[in-house]
RNA sequence: GCGCCCGUAGCUCAGCUGGAUAGAGCGCUGCCCUCCGAAGGCAGAGGUCAGGGGUUCGAAUCCCUUCGGGCGCGCCA
């Protein structure tokens, strides 16, 4: 549609030019869809951003243009109004085109479209998400990050682009120390023996599960010596085998897991060091070693090895060696969701990594607000490391993996995000999970009827006469066939709440629509009837395409 | 103090990258089933887009500034 508009507008342009009305080219021709259906089905600006260039009034120009187009049979009309719009009005027969083609293509009608992620093509995207480490459950607040990450990965691949799903994570390091520790406290307890769990460890209840697990299957023979090795591995492992279970009930899955230990291992870590070193990028100071802040244009300078024995790295400089492997892949859009409690790091990070020398234009950073539980008006306080956090399972456990995942993806990431415990368990029209869905629901259903009174659809589909549609049929209609553009302009912003949005809009129209008496979708009158079979049909298939790029399900019956 | 994010209806939030009369849900008030799902719908009230400057044909949107809130500023990750 953009397509036929904007050729319209340039050859009229074009024309008006060689005949002297005109004298500027517009940089680029203005596309938009009106809000207010009676301005069109698409709007153009071009006239309003010519006026300087003219030296005439904005609706001079758009005169003109009007004058000068040759409209192709997919336009019925063109209209100048406000201060100098071209509005455009496609014919019936083109939406009835659509239509057809979206009920024949189905869900794949719908997929975002494909365009360029860099001048030169290319199609490779990472997308890095929820990496967490395995210290102990995924909470709530990670549940945003998977879910996030999930969902962005999902509409990219729908565009057709080749996505790789990285969990980046570190089972090494201090935390993991501690962790082991904490485990073999609670081991020891578990026999009866007073020992102390470590200060700052970790007071879960999951440490007693693994450990009471630990010592079922290996008797109490543990007790003898340290083992902090085993029982970190144990921890480990127990761990992120909750992590994946959690992901796969939110269908979130991973196509490899990256260890920042095999990074620290194969050199590449030593190589930055040495390579900012070099540079003068860092220092030493306290026996540890320094990223300079100053020339990075960082706030501060900020230590890249801890002094003592150990000589460890901290978290930043591997990270440091793993967006420069990153980049190395040669990936053409390479994404990184993280939590707003990341940001200083990962400026520090990609400032260092720039400065290497490497092209970090193919980095996208999305950045999510934090995430507060509320019941019943009441906001839940949340602690990691005291056993006071809400882990996602609970969550999901609560409210369904459906739930969860429509909630988090019902605000723009750039936004705190409210989850309300009492609205998310509501089976009601102000939850909006259950309105879209719903919509679906009455649509299934309305099909289950039309199977009761004979009327075999799939048979007369194709022969339906779309033209017995009236203009509010056709407004849904248009409506339905326009999240295909919202589709293609979520994945492009990165922006998956767009879709919920749309999707609860979409519903609303159609609950209204179904509403009126008048509109009783299966009726006596037989052509009518498979005609608005086929508007119900394309509704429907709107809506599943739309809840399935979300990973969420579209119920046939509720 | 510095960096990032936010401030839109009583509440929770959209606003399609600068467009036409600023929207939705909840809540409030009053209505609608002889009818394919009332798990729904209709109507009404409700706004200084935090305040102030600027940019231009045009600003909730971009820039500056003030105020208010969140997060970070650790040899944790």
């Amino acid at each position: 549609m953009k397509e036929i508009v904007v050729s319209c507008l340039g050859g009229a342009i074009e024309r008006a030019r060689a005949s002297g009305q005109l004298k500027s080219n517009p940089a680029a021709i203005g596309i938009e869809a009106p809000k207010d259906p009676a301005h069109g089905d698409v709007a153009s600006n071009v006239a309003l951003t010519m006026a300087r260039a003219e030296g005439k009034s904005p609706r001079a120009i758009a005169e003109i243009i009007k004058v000068a187009s040759e409209l192709p049979p997919e336009i019925a009309e063109i209209s100048v109004a406000g201060p100098g719009f071209l509005n455009f009005r496609m014919t019936p027969a083109y939406w009835h085109a659509e239509m057809v083609r979206a009920m024949g293509e189905g869900a794949r009608y719908f997929r975002p479209q494909k365009w360029e992620l860099r001048p030169g093509g290319g199609d490779r995207v990472q997308v890095e998400f929820l990496s967490a480490n395995p210290t102990g459950p995924v909470t709530v607040g990670h549940g945003r990050n998977a879910v996030l990450g999930d969902t962005i990965a999902r509409m990219l691949e729908a565009a057709g682009f080749n996505v790789t799903r990285e969990y980046y994570f570190n089972d090494g390091g201090r935390q993991m120390k501690l962790l082991g520790e904490s485990v073999r406290a609670r081991y020891l307890q578990d026999m009866g023996i007073d020992a102390p769990l470590p200060p700052d460890g970790y007071q879960g209840e999951y440490i007693c599960d693994i450990a009471r697990e630990l010592r079922a299957s290996r008797g109490d023979n543990l007790a003898e010596g340290e083992n902090l090795e085993l029982f970190r591995a144990a921890a480990v492992e127990a761990i992120f085998a909750d992590i994946n279970r959690t992901c796969d009930r939110l269908k979130i899955r991973f196509d490899r897991y990256f260890n920042e230990l095999d990074l620290i291992k194969s050199g590449k870590v030593k190589e930055v060091l040495d390579a900012l070193r070099k540079q003068n990028l860092s220092f030493e100071r306290d026996g540890a070693v320094w990223l300079r802040g100053e020339p990075l244009k960082l706030p501060k300078d900020a230590v890249l090895v801890r002094s003592g024995p150990d000589r460890e790295p901290t978290y930043r400089t591997p990270d440091i060696a793993y967006h420069i492997d990153k980049i190395n892949r040669s990936f053409d859009l390479i994404i990184d969701v993280f939590g707003a409690d990341h940001i200083a790091e990962h400026q520090e990070v990609i400032a260092a990594v720039k400065a290497l020398g490497h092209d970090t234009s193919a980095i996208r950073a999305i950045i999510y607000q934090f995430v507060t539980l509320t019941r019943a008006g009441e906001k839940i306080k949340m602690s990691t490391r005291k056993a006071t956090y809400v882990t996602l399972d609970e969550l999901i456990d609560e409210v369904g993996a459906d739930v969860v995942r429509f909630f988090f993806l019902f605000r723009k990431s750039d936004s705190q995000l409210d989850f309300d415990l009492e609205l998310a368990k509501k089976q009601a029209p102000e939850n909006p999970v259950f309105y879209v869905q719903y919509a679906h629901a009455r649509l299934s259903s309305v099909f289950r009827e039309a199977e009761k009174a004979g009327i075999d659809f799939a048979a007369s589909g194709g022969r339906a006469n779309l033209a017995l549609l009236g203009e509010e049929e056709m407004a849904l209609a248009r409506r339905s066939l326009a999240l295909r553009p919202v589709m293609t302009a979520a994945a492009e912003a990165l922006e998956p709440h767009r879709i919920s949005f749309f999707l609860l809009e979409l519903a609303g129209e159609f609950h209204r629509y179904y509403n009126q008496p008048a509109n009783r979708i299966i009726g006596t009158d037989r052509g009518l009837t498979v005609a608005r079979l086929f508007l119900a049909g394309l509704i429907k298939t709107a809506i599943a395409a739309g809840l399935d790029l979300l990973g969420v399900t579209a119920p046939e019956r509720m």
